[in-house]
RNA sequence: GGGCGCUUAGCUCAGGGGUAGAGCACCUGGUUUACACCCAGGGGGUCGGGGGUUCGAAACCCUCAGCGCCCACCA
């Protein structure tokens, strides 16, 4: 087996650039073991994403039809989200499918469907159980516009404009003041104590001594905390509000005498423990407090200043730290010191059994999980898994002592998928079910037991997903067979939230890691390194791309910049919907700021363009416009990928028109004896051969760097082969001998190589190559190297290719090499002297090299490419009169250029080449009469350097002669 | 403040102790059937600055600067 599961995209809307990035290097992986002979599985499934879907459709709502989701009620406001989600699940399956997507769409998941539920449910059950979730008093960011506490990571911090405001307490008992500073003067109110650090020596006297709040007349004590007061900022005395600060909730766990007051309703108003400020928002209780400290006398100052505050990612309003009663998750390791969630999960990344690619990316997760926080799994909303966890609060000590008795010894124990947990403190007795019996229900609701009104934490259903989604906790067939998963194929920024959290889920529930290999990869950036984004209107729509491009194009391009270590930048722009040029996307044209453009056409463009009309950028508006059309967005870096997939399709093309009187018949080579001497029995000529030792090296590459998730890597390789080695010079080649005898011959090795590069090629570019493959099996139905065999229906399950490793030749690429060079020694030549193509040149070659140019096999060709009359060949060097010469490392070109050049300009230029070789010269000399370099360096690079002297001079003396020559003339 | 990454041609990026690479853009020439989304050729770079290690550094080490991301903190 090897299976993926989709990271699964948020229901909240359409997918975009990171979800085609992620997707395509999933589906890469899937196309290519599933041709390697692997039971592929690929799950598909999108995630309910409780508060950003949920603020979604309230918006929606609240912008169509003026109501909140008080004013639908939790039934309906449900129900719409339901709505909601088949829509754009539908579409983001359309999308995926469009990005070529082989997932196995028939076990599509969705985060909150039955069974993805019931796997939620048996989770929660257990943790409840094994006493790993409670119930705690904990400060939340809370979110007063939305009403419900957000996770850390789903919120940021901006700076912001602010106050900063010295107030000072009266010390009671005498008529000293302390002075303190704050950002937030409302919080006085549930101020419960005054801080010093205890070696202040300002303050050492009156550690001990309390001072009065004027605004509620309430007494609270001056006390001594290291951690929290520093001396040296500010007055170096701080306020503690332990409700209403992570800091001083920290002080007041270290202190807890000092009492903790919340003074917030969850609406952001003061409630009744601010006395008279009590229904004020917070933001006029500020204002009034400040008043009212003045009018006391007890005001000593206010600056403004920029301060880091904390916002909700949803709302955009400023978080509140809010003292609530949350369900938590325990982290931590277990009293009696056994490993705890965090712990095993960070033994599984340290062991080895899940690795992270790069590797540098296991040290987020290891921070990360050794701080071991507690995770709080609730939230106030009302879309996702409920909470299953129904509880009762007692009126007094009575009521509870006689409830437990009745539930331990009745009912209770009765019903066996039971777990039932008693809170001392609050008198609250909480239940929770392993299933979702109707009975249990009205047994529960009779006796007074209430479910909770919250719901869990999106990633709490998320960390499931590869088990749940495989049916857990049914031991179903597919789970024993899939599970583990091969590899997770995710972004860097939920390896925290998402990934250390499967790896807890599926250790905790099966014993067994999730994952093998988690790949991290890149993020696309806009062309100004910005992250992209639909509301910057610096985004592009996949779906954009696939319409201006082609989905192989988007996917060629995708794979070619996943690199290890680098985010990626692509410059955007408008496409013109009149002419079709690409307008670039400017800073000043993002945040819809700007409504239209005039499109300036393109002068470079050949004809150039003329337009001048106008257009509406891409962006995210909110609908048509019927005045201006708008633009797609695209990017020119697509073009590479569009190119790309033209070349194949042409080349393929072109074989299959030759490809008249094919036979299939198996290619068998043996491997040369020794450098430039055929192998025995072997009737393929050089270039067959060489050509198959390229594709052979290309292969293994390619397998290679899909290995270890180098996918640029990957398409730079096949890339390279492709159109430098196969199109523009095995093609060419092939071109003459088509039409010769050995026609057969050159039939079945295109055919044989095209064969292996459409399979080499599938997994990123799927569509273009199964075109082919189709096309090729009318064609040419038995091929394959190096025995031909039928050809699968599809290339999507045809085999990965896999050649003889002793296809290798480096004798044969040796001698092409060199022919290569001759032919683009000729036509460099040719283009400096503006000769036209057909004009037919002699040439002289002199080769020193013990792999000689093998010219009774590759002449032809350097005739046919360079458009060569007559090739003479020899160990002397002929000095033809009026030669220009190219000159390679051990091998020297002459082009006889009788009565074709101005001997005046060709010795201006020689002359000046042969200045740049003197002192190549000179420079390698030196470096050789260093008696340091010849100690210490390796001796082949001694003797390379040896070497390229007595190369320079030869080449010096070449240009010399030329010279010579070409003054006599 | 802690961690990670980046800085190479006009742009986007590979590479990596031994003569600097690709695509796009630019310049020159080319359209007698695979491909002008093309072919052939060319110009263009003190590899962010400064130190060090080395016979030799763009690469390894230190340091500075700038950019980006993550985490923590800021009465």
């Amino acid at each position: 087996p090897y299976t993926i599961v989709i990271p699964p995209p948020n229901v909240t809307g359409a997918l975009h650039m990171g979800h085609a990035l992620n997707n395509t290097l999933q589906d890469v992986l899937i196309r290519w073991r599933r041709m390697q002979g692997y039971n592929a599985l690929w799950m598909p499934g999108t995630d309910h994403a409780g508060i950003a879907t949920q603020a979604v459709v309230e918006r929606l709502i609240l912008q169509t039809e003026k109501k909140t989701r008080h004013d639908l009620g939790r039934e309906e406001l449900v129900k719409r989200i339901w709505a909601w989600k088949d829509k754009y699940e539908a579409r983001i399956l359309g999308q995926l499918r469009q990005l070529g997507a082989s997932c196995d769409w028939e076990r599509t998941r969705f985060t909150l469907d039955p069974i993805c539920a019931r796997a939620v449910r048996e989770t929660f059950f257990k943790m409840f159980k094994d006493g790993l979730i409670f119930r705690g008093k904990r400060l939340v960011n809370w979110d007063a516009h939305l009403q419900t506490s957000v996770a850390d990571d789903e919120t940021y911090t901006e700076d912001t404009k602010g106050g900063f405001w010295t107030f000072k307490y009266p010390v009671k008992g005498s008529d000293e003041f302390i002075r303190f500073s704050t950002t937030r003067p409302e919080t006085m109110l549930g101020d419960t104590a005054v801080c010093v650090h205890p070696s202040d020596e300002r303050y050492k006297h009156l550690i001990g001594k309390s001072v009065t709040v004027p605004l509620v007349n309430r007494d609270i004590p001056i006390i001594a905390d290291a951690l929290l007061a520093d001396p040296t900022l500010g007055t170096g005395c701080v306020k503690v509000t332990p409700a209403h600060d992570p800091n001083d909730y920290a002080c007041y766990n270290r202190n807890p005498q000092i009492g903790i007051i919340n003074i917030l309703n969850p609406d952001g108003t003061i409630n009744d423990n601010g006395g008279k400020y009590k229904g004020l928002d917070r933001y006029k209780a500020r204002e009034a407090v400040i008043a009212d400290m003045e009018a006391l006398g007890l005001f000593e100052g206010h600056e403004e200043r920029v301060i880091p505050l904390k916002y909700s990612d949803r709302s955009k309003t400023p978080i509140e730290p809010y003292l609530s009663d949350q369900w938590f998750v325990k982290m931590g390791d277990h009293a009696d010191g056994k490993p705890g969630l965090a712990r095993m999960a960070m033994d599984a990344v340290e062991n080895g059994q899940v690795r992270f690619f790069p590797e540098r990316y296991k040290n987020s997760y290891l921070d990360w999980l050794a701080e071991k926080r507690d995770w709080c799994i609730s939230r106030q909303l009302w879309w996702g898994h409920r909470i299953p966890v129904w509880s009762k609060t007692c009126a007094n000590r009575a009521d509870f002592d006689a409830l437990m008795v009745e539930c331990l010894d009745g009912w209770i124990n009765s019903l066996g998928k039971i777990v039932f947990t008693a809170d001392e403190k609050t008198l609250t007795a909480h239940v929770c079910f392993l299933d979702e019996q109707h009975e249990y229900m009205s047994v529960m609701e009779k006796q007074g037991f209430q479910q909770d009104p919250d719901v869990l934490d999106t990633w709490f259903s998320s960390m499931l997903w590869p088990h749940s989604t495989l049916g857990w906790p049914e031991k179903t067939p597919e789970l024993a067979y899939y599970y583990p998963t091969s590899t997770l194929v995710t972004s860097r920024d939920i390896i925290t939230l998402w990934v250390a959290r499967m790896v807890i889920a599926g250790l905790y529930n099966l014993g067994q890691v999730p994952f093998r290999d988690v790949y991290i990869h890149p993020k696309m950036l806009d062309g100004f390194g910005e992250t992209m984004s639909k509301m910057k209107g610096n985004g592009i729509d996949p779906v954009d791309i696939i319409e201006l491009y082609g989905a192989d194009a988007l996917r060629f391009t995708i794979a070619q910049v996943a690199t290890e270590t680098q985010d990626s930048r692509l410059p955007v722009g408008n496409v013109c919907p009149h002419c079709g040029t690409l307008v670039p996307v400017k800073k000043e044209h993002m945040y819809l700021r700007t409504k239209k453009i005039i499109c300036p056409g393109d002068p470079n463009a050949k004809p150039p363009v003329v337009c001048g009309k106008a257009f509406r950028p891409g962006g995210p508006w909110p609908g048509p416009d019927p005045e201006l059309p708008t633009a797609k967005q695209g990017a020119e870096k697509f073009e590479l990928g569009r190119n790309f997939a033209n070349k194949i399709w042409n080349a393929a093309r072109f074989i299959m028109m030759n490809l008249d009187g094919y036979t299939p018949q198996a290619i068998t080579l043996t491997p040369s004896p020794s450098p430039g001497v055929p192998g025995e029995g072997s009737g393929l000529p050089t270039e067959d051969r060489w050509i198959l030792s390229r594709l052979t090296a290309t292969t293994q590459a390619v397998t290679e760097q899909l290995e270890g998730y180098r996918f640029s890597d990957a398409a730079r390789t096949l890339y390279d082969f492709i159109w430098s080695e196969f199109c523009d010079w095995y093609v060419e080649m092939a071109k003459g001998r088509l039409k010769a005898s050995d026609k057969a011959t050159v039939q079945r090795v295109l055919v044989g190589v095209l064969d292996a590069i459409v399979r080499l090629i599938h997994p990123i570019m799927p569509f273009v190559s199964e075109s082919i493959w189709s096309a090729l099996n009318e064609a040419a139905f038995e091929r394959g190297l190096p025995n031909p065999e039928p050809a699968t229906e599809s290339v999507m399950i045809a085999a990965w290719p896999e050649f003889p490793a002793d296809w290798r030749d480096p004798a044969m690429e040796a001698s092409l090499a060199r022919m290569q060079e001759v032919v683009r020694s000729v036509r460099e030549v040719r283009n400096r002297y503006n000769i036209e193509p057909r004009k037919p040149l002699e040439l002289h070659l002199h080769c020193e090299c013990p792999v000689a140019l093998d010219l009774a096999q590759l002449g032809p060709f350097i005739s046919q490419l360079a458009g060569v009359s007559k090739m003479e060949a020899g160990p002397a060097v002929t000095k033809p009169e009026q030669a220009a010469s190219h000159v390679t490392p051990e091998f020297q070109v002459y082009v006889s250029l009788k009565g074709l050049i101005d001997p005046a300009a060709e010795v201006k230029r020689l002359e000046k080449q042969l200045g740049e070789k003197r002192k190549q010269l000179q420079g390698v000399q030196s470096k050789l009469e260093n008696a340091n370099f010849v100690k210490n360096a390796p001796p082949e690079i001694v003797e390379q350097q040896k070497a390229s002297i007595v190369d320079l001079q030869k080449q010096i003396a070449a240009i010399e002669g030329n010279i010579a020559d070409l003054r006599t003339e």
